[in-house]
Order: structure tokens, then C-alpha cells, then sequence
DNA sequence: TCATGTCGTTCATGATATTAAACACCCGGA
DNA sequence: TCCGGGTGTTTAATATCATGAACGACATGA
């Protein structure tokens, strides 16, 4: 998911590449000029949206494929609550199940949002969904824009992408049991 | 997913409205001019790949997050405690959050266990990885064999394939809040 | 009422993407 | 040797994008 330093022009040039296709034949079935293709794979030029979308279809792949796209024993089961790692930042308390394991396909964590305590302006915001349900106390989560208070027994799921923020807008703490997928931590 | 006919305008739109930016305060964070933002709302011109980078590079978002985001597919994302659908059975309580969302990459359960409570003789395995945290009370879990009493606060995560039985070996009520990835439910 | 601020839109102009055609290279066959 | 057909690359002309500044509409307050 890093497309921070995508090089569209290497990505292009792979995949097409990957469907056994020469610039001449991908530009055909796109209804581009090969010259375009050359220039796009060089970098030489950053392709409009509209065209690298007609250049894709000629494959074909979709945009959202396109950027998504990564070119490239037994473990400890129970965990004691003190054994949990703790890597929240301020006041809030973040406490991570199974950090140690190598390859997990969740986060879950148990989560404590002292009075007042949020996780700040900063937009969250990871590829994913997540989800949880209130234990204890209040909280007010805002997704999308969309705020709501939840209490205990309460529960939330979403798709991480949305722009989400937890407060908490009382005096009692306010504890969460979340989990996200893939893994945030 | 579903770039097919992605309305980039619309959905630029969306998303910098959902992140409550201006057009004028994204421009800014972004580098580019208010006007350009103005033109590719109203899809007037298709952006370069390069300046849509630009442009989501102030919202924060990934190339790869814009084209992925389903916004027409926008799922309910708060659930009340009485809405959770329970789906336990005999004495013990499972309540799933957000059983009516189509495609969810979790579950997440709220689940209680009665005094004496457990999840029967047979042996429960799936595939995927589990994991939960005790909130109230004590239950005992045992994973391939190997028992283990938890109390508020502990936790566990371990994959599903292994056999694995949860007991209420006490009086009180146990409630647990966990989650499995993929979906059991 | 007028001033000030913010919103999104528009337009002329300069910058850049895209085309069409020519170019250089390599390979297998006459 | 030279030809035809396949690569990918380059160039000048054209189409499109992106800028900077101005615009009208709508608020908030003095």
C-alpha cells in the first residue's frame, strides 16, 4: 500500500510486461498512440488520470488494482493483562495482544481513554476495517464527520480509510476492546 | 473494486468535504491552486496522476486508498448495545457487531458466560487467528490441550485451527470481547 | 448599509500531456 | 546483403491541463 514513491512509469512497464504485451499491442487495445506508452513508462510524463485509466482498460486492470498493487512453530497464547505492551502516546493507554507474534492478521487491543483524553486533531486514517465495543464508561467517536457517543455494551465497526477520532468527553475513564484488519500495529 | 465508472470529480469531492477541507485550505496543504480543485470537481479536466497526487498528498491519502474507497457502499458504522444480533447458543451470549454489513474482514463478539458456561465438548476449530480480552470475571481457555484461567484485563490470540474450549469455572458471569479474522460469523 | 471574509466558479495564458510520424535497433529469412 | 516486421524511442504540432487573478454569491458584524 506504500504508493508514496510510486514510479507509475516502472509499475506500467511491469505490468504490462506481466500480460506479455508490447507498447504497440497495449496501445491498440487502449486507443493510445505507442509513443504515449513509451513516454509514460519512461516517466517522461505523468499521464492524466483519464488516460492511464483508457491505458489500464487495454489490459485490463482497474486503477484501484492498479496503486494497490505490491510489486513488490508455536506461539505464546495467553497474555497476562501486565504482559500486554502498552504503546499508546499521552495519556490515552493502548495495550497490544500478542505484539511479539510475527505475523498476525489483527490488532487487538484494549484501549483506555482517561476523562477528557483523545486521540487528537490529526486525522486516523489506515487502509482496512476496525472495530470494537465499549466496555466501560463514554466515549465519543466521530467518523466521517458523524459523531456519536457510545456506552458500555455499544459497539462500532468501520472501514479504517474513514477519518475517525476518539474522545472522551467526561470525567470517568472510558475503556475500549478493538481490532483491525490487517493490522495497524 | 469499483473504479469502473469512478466519478474522480464526485469523489474528490467526497473526500475532501469528509475530511472538512475547503477547497481553498486543500489547495494549500496541497501546493497546487484552489481553481484547479474547482475544475477536477466538476470533472472539467481529468488531473494528471501527478497532481491528483498532489492534491491527495494534502489531505493525507494514498493513490491507492482514493481509487479503493467505496463511498456509495457507505455502511452504518455505530451499533447500540440492544441492536447486536446474538447468536449463541444454550446459555452462553455472543453478540456480533455489525452482522448486517456484507463484507467484513472480522468479526468482532461481545461474549458472556454464565456461571458454569462453556462452549461444549466439542472442539471448536477454524481456520484464521482469534483473540480477545477478558473484560469481567474469570474463564478458562483451553488451546491445544493447554489450560489457562484469565481474568480481567488478560488476554489471548492464537489460531483457530488449534482446538481450543472456553469454561466459566466460577459463579460470576465472564464477558469476554473478541475477535476473529476471517469471519466464523 | 457597508466592510470584511470565505465559499466555489470562471477565464486567459503559460505549461504540459498526447498525437502522428519518423527514427534507430534487432532478428530471421530470401 | 538486404528486406520486412518486430521492438522501443524521439520530435514537432496540437490538445489538454494548471495557474493566477478576478468574479458573484453568501455569510458575519460594525
Amino acid at each position: 500500500m506504500n504508493d508514496m514513491n510510486i514510479d507509475v512509469g516502472a509499475h506500467l512497464k511491469a505490468v504490462r510486461q506481466m500480460y506479455g504485451l508490447s507498447q504497440r499491442e497495449l496501445a491498440k487495445r487502449a486507443g493510445v498512440t505507442n509513443g504515449l506508452i513509451s513516454l509514460i513508462e519512461q516517466n517522461r510524463v505523468s499521464p492524466s488520470v483519464s488516460s492511464l485509466k483508457k491505458v489500464l482498460d487495454g489490459i485490463p486492470m482497474t486503477l484501484a488494482d492498479f496503486f494497490t498493487l505490491d510489486l513488490a512453530g508455536r506461539s505464546p497464547v495467553f497474555f497476562a493483562r501486565d504482559e500486554l505492551a502498552d504503546i499508546g502516546t499521552g495519556s490515552v493507554e493502548l495495550r497490544l495482544v500478542g505484539s511479539q507474534l510475527p505475523k498476525r492478521s489483527m490488532s487487538i487491543l484494549h484501549e483506555r481513554y482517561p476523562g477528557g483524553a483523545d486521540t487528537g486533531d490529526e486525522v486516523l486514517s489506515h487502509a482496512g476495517e476496525e472495530g470494537g465495543v465499549v466496555v466501560k464508561g463514554r466515549i465519543e467517536l466521530t467518523v466521517a464527520g458523524e459523531a456519536r457517543t457510545l456506552g458500555p455494551g455499544d459497539a462500532y465497526y468501520f472501514k479504517s480509510l474513514l477519518p475517525h477520532r476518539f474522545r472522551n468527553p467526561g470525567t470517568e475513564d472510558c475503556e475500549i476492546v478493538s481490532a483491525s484488519s490487517p493490522p495497524t500495529f
